[in-house]
DNA sequence: AAGCTATTGTGTTTGATTGCACAAATCTGG
DNA sequence: CCAGATTTGTGCAATCAAACACAATAGCTT
């Protein structure tokens, strides 16, 4: 079934998806074949319902009477978000955040690879992290259009962050991951989101009495 | 405008009011005094309608004509979302993620206080880690409880996150922010935020080309 | 003080998302 | 090979969220 921008699938549920790859290859990894919509729902605290009609979006997926085979189904969801290739990624400040993205190692298994990183602090340029040198950000825009890198992880303190962010798209960035607290201008054609802890705290102080 | 479940605030309204609090603080630290609801749409991307919607769920905060007096508005904000006081969290996992967020400062003006912090790996156990001391796992009932603590942040391997997070709820958490990339499974009553840096990407690459 | 401009708060409309419920299909066990 | 149990995919209904549009109000300018 194309996918050809001939439907237009809303966002949020693209947002469920990586939820629900995440869940099968999980299951994979318990020796799982196959799983149902109810399953997945109840592990996710997501209707049945809910997960059938976002598959539906894209294709018919399961068996009735059976459910869905896991291998196949993540490897179409791969498919459909993309990540059925390897991502390059560069990451922009060599700090805490910069260097614990480096040193991740789940990356590789959804379909990522930390290819680059950049800082503009002498002391730190030219340092190894991770598997890289850290590189000079003047160097930036010139590096990651020779590699065609699309997507960038931004790791510096909030009062660099959008000229960092400025420098990105000059580059050619489509999608950023922003780790500073602050909200970034970029183009409409570019992808944001946002890590900020204090947002997510927040968001669950107003429950607790 | 009392607000002890008369009404019930949609939790996608909550989920916004740390993103304006985080503008509003900001613009106050420009040295700002007043905004409204179309400039604050306009830096957050978000309609003007929609922010004056979700503030008069709360009550009525600005002066037709004027606007909002910006430290006013964040005061209230900050009110409701009951971080006008300070919570104080506790770490599970003094690896690389953990460390970082003992060692992030951000937390102090957002509400937060990194108040102790745990581990199992007896390597790290009594080392200091900032300003506090990893404690033994061993030990987070008694101490979590002693303190008084409702906010904690998981940040060891995905196979033990389900472990700790039972532990923590046993332990009177209230409210939890997950850093391992798998589903927690926790009672209605605890509120649980997730941050994987491979979901947000992969909710990218849908678009890219 | 009158007229103009800016901006809020909200009732109403429009649009998006979720949940319901069931026919159709598949599997299982006797 | 049949009866019963599962489970999908989907049309329809219900709920929820966003956008619209405007009266009411405040400030500013002349």
């Amino acid at each position: 079934m194309m996918n050809t921008t001939h439907k237009i699938i809303p966002d949020i549920v693209i947002g469920r998806l990586p939820v629900y790859l995440r869940a099968l290859q999980h299951m994979l990894q318990e020796g799982r074949q196959v799983t149902s919509s109810q399953e997945l729902g109840e592990r996710l605290g997501i209707s049945a319902a809910q997960i059938r009609k976002d598959l539906s979006q894209f294709g018919e997926f399961g068996k009735q009477g059976t459910g869905y085979n896991i291998e196949y189904l993540a490897n179409q969801v791969r498919e459909i978000l993309k990540v059925d290739r390897v991502w390059d990624v560069a990451i922009v400040g060599a700090g805490d955040i910069g260097s614990a993205l480096a040193g991740y190692s789940g990356f590789s298994q959804r379909g990522f690879r930390i290819a680059m990183m950049f800082d503009n602090n002498p002391a730190v340029i030219g340092q190894a992290q991770g598997d890289f040198v850290v590189r000079d950000m003047a160097t930036l825009k010139d590096a990651i259009q020779a590699a065609g890198i699309k997507v960038a992880m931004i790791a510096v303190p909030a009062g660099f962050a959008q000229e960092v962010a400025d420098k990105l798209v000059e580059a050619g960035i489509q999608a950023i991951l922003n780790y500073a607290p602050v909200n970034l201008n970029v183009p409409p054609e570019v992808r944001v989101q946002h890590i900020d802890p204090s947002i997510h705290l927040q968001r669950m102080t107003y429950y607790l009495d």
